[in-house]
DNA sequence: GGTACTTTCTTCGTCACTCGAACGAACGCG
DNA sequence: CGCGTTCGTTCGAGTGACGAAGAAAGTACC
């Protein structure tokens, strides 16, 4: 196996090697599609399309699914992407808790299971939970390893490109010495991807939510900390050191106040999960001194509340700050706002549209559209997953070889 | 001829493409390299090396330039790229001129032309003082336009991807239906790239400049518009609309100025040239009432006038606030500051980095660098320029075909 | 200085892959 | 039912990369 530079060169393997991933992304991607639209498209010769397929079906990556509508002559045989062919396994580390999935090549969760977990000071209880989790979603499917592509790993903390394994010190410090990626394909014996979280949310998004069919995405966690992703050209976009995305410490407010990083005013310190209970519990008055949680500020301001709606709108105007730059420098096709608390909607966008479009050129508006997520709380570790599908419906190689495809049921 | 939809297919021929693009950039990159080092870098064999570069010699691109060192054996014949075998032009489209150059290979500059020229409101004059300087241009090295790879021009407006030749009509209402590219190529007949001034500085800086050896880089210009450039994985990147790098219309002070844009306080208000221009008028009140041009203010900061040193310790204040944003959300591996007024070097750096590292995270600062240009007041035309270089390296069929090399001097 | 070993580069036969043409199968339409 | 059209396959040809072998040109060592 070649490592390291990867150097881009082509011999007739290779030829093969890319026609076929561009055809099986093609089938992916259109779900149904007959040789010969195929041979339009892609300006292949039906002969080469026609052993392609075969080569493909023989690997139980695709298979004919009836026929399809005639255009004069001979109805077309469809061609039809399978789904069920193959796993991918999904684990998402958050701050307090472990959720893994099992999904189908179409991001469909088949299982899931999760555990609180306090992530951030336990890497050994952690790496052990992982472990017992992806067990038992295998099992609870009989799932065989060797069905399974790969595992994709959401974590929260940067990842540096030439160690997606370590977790940042500054923000993981119990997990010096530890490598994610080493531990669990020790332990697995498979490929194993690893990321950001908001990465891996923009992924999702990207796939599976509001960036469908687009290239170009930026995706803003609102949660403990305030994070994003971006996606470039279809590809996450890491940075040079993989930092990239930190729009949690955005200084927004210079009389703000101290941040855990150092700083003044970070837009974490402003909206994080922690600042926004905290004033609710100021404004909202609930039983005493109990603050709400976020659920309870979401119902709060769908129910009217006057109070949860001021600190979902103070939350849409920080925020709009940061994204206005966002705009500006990066003008991403489309902003999707991820956890828990943009499940507001309209209460959020409508303070939040407002602010940017105080402080973000008209150009630059007019071509994002900003929304709130509709994928649901398992959207991080099924990106996690899609991680491992777009590496693998590039390189076909990467699907465990020789599978004779299962019958489904 | 394909055109559209450039399905990414490789037959036979296109594999000979590939293969052949690869061996050439690495000549270029490597300047001079024996064919069994390639081969032993690229893993092609030795034969399909030699027969490349066969191909190469005899389109004039490449040529043998005698003997290596030996590692023990034969020594290895070196192949040199021939930066002379063909020309480029590159055009800057200004505020209030036209710069023309006409580059070799390696972005050297072989001449040059430029004059004053109202862009902004004169698209008819613009591109017929464009035509005159490009005709001077080659008449003057006597090239011949088969000899000529392509053009490349820097606009002063954003891009559109789906319409490079278009300017925005908001920043230039006057060049409303008209389309530079289109225009130029029906003069000159050869292929014509267009793109944003600031993103062809940035790419100037990665190929020429602070960058060299990078793929990730961001430019800022700063003149009498503030723009920004990112070069994401080598590539401009223009984000969805094209308006990606608008970095002068952020906002740093809620109570600052009204901007043409329409907000208020943006970064261009502040730091744009007029805005420095003006302040120094009041605090340098030189003469009278004429303002000072910014080459005084940067002639008088570097002998040390408090004024002149107050006014640009404000400027990277204000920046700093922009380029801290900057690093959190992007994450660039340098960040290089262009236009005039960045000549003074660290007078500008110490307040910038002072001001970024009270607003951005250590981490993200750890991996950037900030510097200031050191290429001259033609960065920009040349990067138009290397625009086509870059391009044709990519796909070797925009060289013109079977040129006859000519003999250098 | 001669011999053995290395390295470089070319030559030539082989192989994998795509292409194009020709063909049979399947279908719509009159 | 027959004709034209579309779909998919088969087969021979062409192209380009590869590997083995060999010639050319050095180095190292006795």
């Amino acid at each position: 196996m070649k490592v390291g530079t990867a150097a881009l060169t082509v011999d007739a393997a290779g030829m093969r090697a890319q026609n076929s991933s561009l055809l099986l992304n093609m089938i992916w991607r259109e779900r149904q599609i007959s040789r010969a639209e195929i041979a339009r498209r892609t300006e292949l010769s039906p002969s080469t399309v026609s052993a392609i397929v075969a080569d493909l079906e023989h690997s139980g990556l695709v298979r004919s699914i009836g026929a399809g509508v005639s255009r004069g002559g001979r109805r077309p045989t469809l061609i039809g992407f399978r789904d069920d062919a193959f796993n991918i396994i999904g684990v998402e580390l958050g701050a307090t808790h472990v959720t893994v999935v099992l999904t189908d090549l179409r991001g469909r969760v088949r299982t899931t299971r999760n555990s609180p977990q306090q992530v951030r000071n336990d890497p050994e209880g952690t790496l052990k939970a992982v472990r017992a989790l992806v067990q038992e979603c295998l099992d609870a499917e009989r799932v065989p390893k060797r069905s399974v592509v790969g595992m994709g790993v959401a974590v929260p903390s940067p990842v540096h490109p030439s160690a997606p394994g370590k977790m940042s010190p500054l923000i993981l410090p119990a997990w010096r010495g530890y490598d994610v990626q080493d531990a669990l394909r020790g332990t697995f014996d498979m490929p194993v991807f690893v990321d950001n979280d908001a990465n891996l949310g923009a992924l999702s998004e990207c796939y599976w939510g509001a960036g469908v069919g687009g290239e170009d995405l930026t995706y803003i966690k609102l949660a403990t900390g305030i994070g994003s992703g971006h996606i470039i050209h279809g590809d996450v976009y890491r940075g040079a050191g993989g930092t990239a995305g930190e729009i949690g410490h955005i200084a927004v407010d210079s009389a703000g106040p101290p941040c855990l990083c150092g700083l003044r005013g970070c837009l974490v310190t402003l909206i994080g999960s922690g600042a926004l209970v905290e004033r609710a519990r100021e404004l909202m008055g609930s039983k005493g001194r109990k603050a709400p949680t976020i659920r309870e500020i979401v119902e709060g301001a769908r129910a009217g509340d006057p109070a949860a709606r001021t600190i979902i709108d103070g939350l849409g105007q920080y925020l709009g700050i940061a994204v206005a730059g966002l705009l500006n420098l990066l003008n991403p096709a489309i902003v999707v706002l991820g956890g828990e608390i943009s499940s507001v909607g309209d209460l959020l966008l409508d303070p939040l549209r407002a602010s940017v479009r105080k402080r973000a050129l008209s150009t630059s508006m007019a071509e994002t559209r900003i929304v709130t997520s509709a994928l649901g709380d398992k959207a991080i570790a099924v990106g996690a997953a899609t991680l491992v599908l777009q590496a693998a419906l590039r390189s076909r190689a990467l699907f465990p070889p020789q599978h004779v495809g299962r019958t489904p049921a």
